[in-house]
Formats: structure tokens, C-alpha cells, sequence
DNA sequence: TGCCGCATGACAGAAACTGTCAAAATCGAG
DNA sequence: CTCGATTTTGACAGTTTCTGTCATGCGGCA
């Protein structure tokens, strides 16, 4: 059945190649159209052009046009939760994340100036906002899974989607507070002060 | 200049009336119809049969379809930010929060089969999910400019932004957590519970 | 080489919008 | 009440995203 794989460089066949260089294609292809010319102004018809595909394929590969901006964006959010799911248990919360950033998230950061114009993106396309939003409301579900069996509580008790939705939204204000004021500064550092206000109160009573 | 109106009772002309009037008509035929027969098998042009207005006419209502739900599900946020600007700054905000809820959110939860009815609505349109998560982040905004008065600090910065962000989170929790146990308790508890929650630090170093 | 499967392209069409312009209703003044 | 100005509406054409369908063709495999 299993055919020995020596050369492990490219398993699949030419096919599966070459379908996924399309999916590269277009992927940039309209990275670049949105940058320039933003997203609304740009038509599935100009990507498909820039790559020489029929519009119909274009929608075989992504099924929105949001979604190809989905994948843009896409962050490690699997290997973190990953990473954080094998940390000890006992270890505290703030420290895991941390750790998990480290070998997950904090790689994509580096490149400041693609997050840069990622966020640029979403700062000026609402749709665009609202459904990243709807990402980011999936990931605090997987989250506070992850969460709850640390503490073997309820997945969807409020206690864990509270947590697992303070990370998210720690997260995602520092990259927004770090946009705001655009230096050239490490992304890291915003986020991790951001999660450390976790650890006070966010209320007092 | 002014006309003296003593018959306040419509202060506005007869046009306006009707405009309102048929404001009124179309989110109410679309409510009917988005809850029976969902929102995406719901069409424009269902909705404006039933009222019996062409299509561009709608469109002249409301911007998009999204933006018909999010009519409908205008709790009333306006009033929750301006109880909570009236509030003595000396206060603990969880008691200002509490206090401004009391005033504005809780009278939309007292009618639980709607809120229920609105709720299952975004649980099965992911599109409105993402839209109402967009709106949710835009209040965000507003909550974290009113906290920013009460503290005096910087209305973008971290800590602003992150307090605001809980509190919507507490209360979207609180709201989906209710929804998923669908006992016909009342909704206020759970949101106050929530609320409380965030007194305790959500992450230990 | 020759067959099979899957990716692709070329349609046709639904549905959400948008611009434009003429008809109709409302309003304000005489 | 009438007339003209303003506003609201409807009709129409057009764009854009997205879907179903079906025939063609390329890569995989014997």
C-alpha cells in the first residue's frame, strides 16, 4: 500500500503541485490587487485575470472572496493552541500563552511590515473587520476547550469562554494599540503587557 | 420662526410619519420571515412583496441586509453608554456598569422570547455573527471612550480598550451562555454574573 | 498506450446591491 | 385651493459575488 517516500520534497504528484501553486498565485496575486487598490475596488475578475484562471476556479479554491483574505491573515492560531495544549497543566495560564506565542504567533509578527499591511486592511474595510471578528469568535470556542481541560471545567462555561475571550481580545488590542501608533517597534513586547493587565482585576468591585 | 406645538403628539409632518411607517413595516415583515424561514433564504425581494415597496426602495431603508438585523436587534446601547457618562466617576465601575444596565439593556431582556428568537438567528447566519460582532467592536470603541472620562486616560489605549472589551465580552457570554441552556430564567443574572467575574484577576501570573 | 478521475472552463442564472431618471406624493407659500 | 419646490418612490439597466451544470482536457496509473 505505502509506497516508500525517499524524497519527501514533494510527495504529492505533479497534480496536487500544481493546484496548490494556483492557490499560491492567487493568494498574492490579490494581496497585492487589495494593497494597491484596496479590496472593495478589487473584482474576483481582476485576480483571475492576473493568474489566468476562470472565475468559477478562483471560487473552487476559496469559496468567498473574504476568505482568500482569511488565509492572508492566517496566523498560526492551530500551532498555538497546539503549543499551549502541551504545556504542563500546572504551569500558570499567563506563562503558557507566553510560551505558546513564542513558537507560534511571535514568527508571523516578525515580518512587521506584512502585519502592517494586513491590518491596514481590515482598519479600512468593515466587512473585512467583521469577518475576521467571526475568526476570532471560532478561535476563543477552541480556545477555552484547550482552557477547560486545564482546569477540567466546562468548555463552554462562562468562566472559560471569559478567559479564552480576554486572551483573544488582549491579543488582538495590542496589535491595534501597536498599529495606532505606528513605530517600527516589536509586536511581542505590546502583546505580552497586554496579557499581563489580565493578571490585575479588569473591575473593581 | 417656531410654531408653538402643543399636539406633540406628531411632531413631525405626515410624511415623516409614513416613512417611519414603513421603516417600521419592513423590519417587522422581515423579522417574520427571517425566523421563519431563516435569514439567507430570506431574499430582498420576499421582504418587500410582503410590504409591498419595490427593492430600491428598501435599499433607501437600510443600507444592506445586514443591516435590517442589526435593526432589529438594536438593544439599546445609546442609553447603556449615557446612564453609565451619568454615573459618578468615584464610583466602582462594576456598580456604574451594573446600575447603567439596569436602565437601558434590562428592559430589552425582559422579553426573553425575542431576545431567544434574535439569538438563534445569529447561532445559525455565521454572516451575522460576524456582522453583529462588527457592531459589538465598534460599541467597544464608544464603552472605551466613556471609561477613558471616568479614569481620565488615554480612550485608545491598552487598558481602555481592554476593560471595555471585557465588559462587551461579559455580557456576550452571558448572553450565549444563557442560550445554551434554554431554561426561561432571566437573562440579568447571568450578565451580572458574568460582570462579577471580571473582578478577579482572569489570568495568574 | 489507453482508460479513469478530477480539475478546469464555459456557460446560464440567482441575489445583493447601485446609478439614473421620471413619476408621484408632500410641503410651503401665495 | 393652487402652484411650484422638495422629497420620496418606482422602474430599469447594470455590476458583482456566488452557484449549478456539463463538456473538455490534463495528470495518474495500469
Amino acid at each position: 500500500m505505502d509506497t516508500v517516500l525517499l524524497a519527501t520534497e514533494t510527495p504529492p504528484g505533479l497534480a496536487a503541485r500544481k493546484k496548490e501553486r494556483t492557490r499560491q498565485q492567487l493568494a498574492e496575486a490579490a494581496a497585492q490587487l487589495f494593497y494597491r487598490n484596496g479590496y472593495d475596488a478589487t473584482t474576483v475578475d481582476d485576480i483571475v485575470t492576473a493568474v489566468d484562471v476562470s472565475s468559477r476556479t478562483f471560487f473552487r479554491y476559496f469559496p468567498t472572496k473574504e476568505d482568500l483574505v482569511v488565509a492572508l491573515g492566517q496566523t498560526s492560531m492551530g500551532s498555538f493552541l497546539d503549543a499551549l495544549a502541551q504545556r504542563p497543566a500546572d504551569e500558570a495560564l499567563l506563562t503558557s500563552v507566553q510560551r505558546a506565542i513564542e513558537n507560534s504567533f511571535a514568527l508571523s509578527w516578525k515580518d512587521t511590515t506584512r502585519v502592517c499591511s494586513f491590518l491596514t486592511l481590515l482598519h479600512d474595510t468593515p466587512v473585512l473587520r467583521a469577518r475576521w471578528l467571526e475568526e476570532s469568535n471560532h478561535n476563543r470556542g477552541l480556545l477555552a476547550g484547550v482552557i477547560a481541560t486545564r482546569t477540567d471545567g466546562d468548555p463552554s462555561g462562562t468562566r472559560s469562554l471569559l478567559i479564552a475571550g480576554a486572551i483573544i481580545l488582549a491579543i488582538d488590542t495590542a496589535l491595534q494599540v501597536w498599529f495606532d501608533q505606528d513605530d517600527e517597534d516589536e509586536i511581542a513586547p505590546f502583546v505580552y503587557r497586554a496579557l499581563g493587565e489580565l493578571t490585575t482585576p479588569l473591575l473593581t468591585p
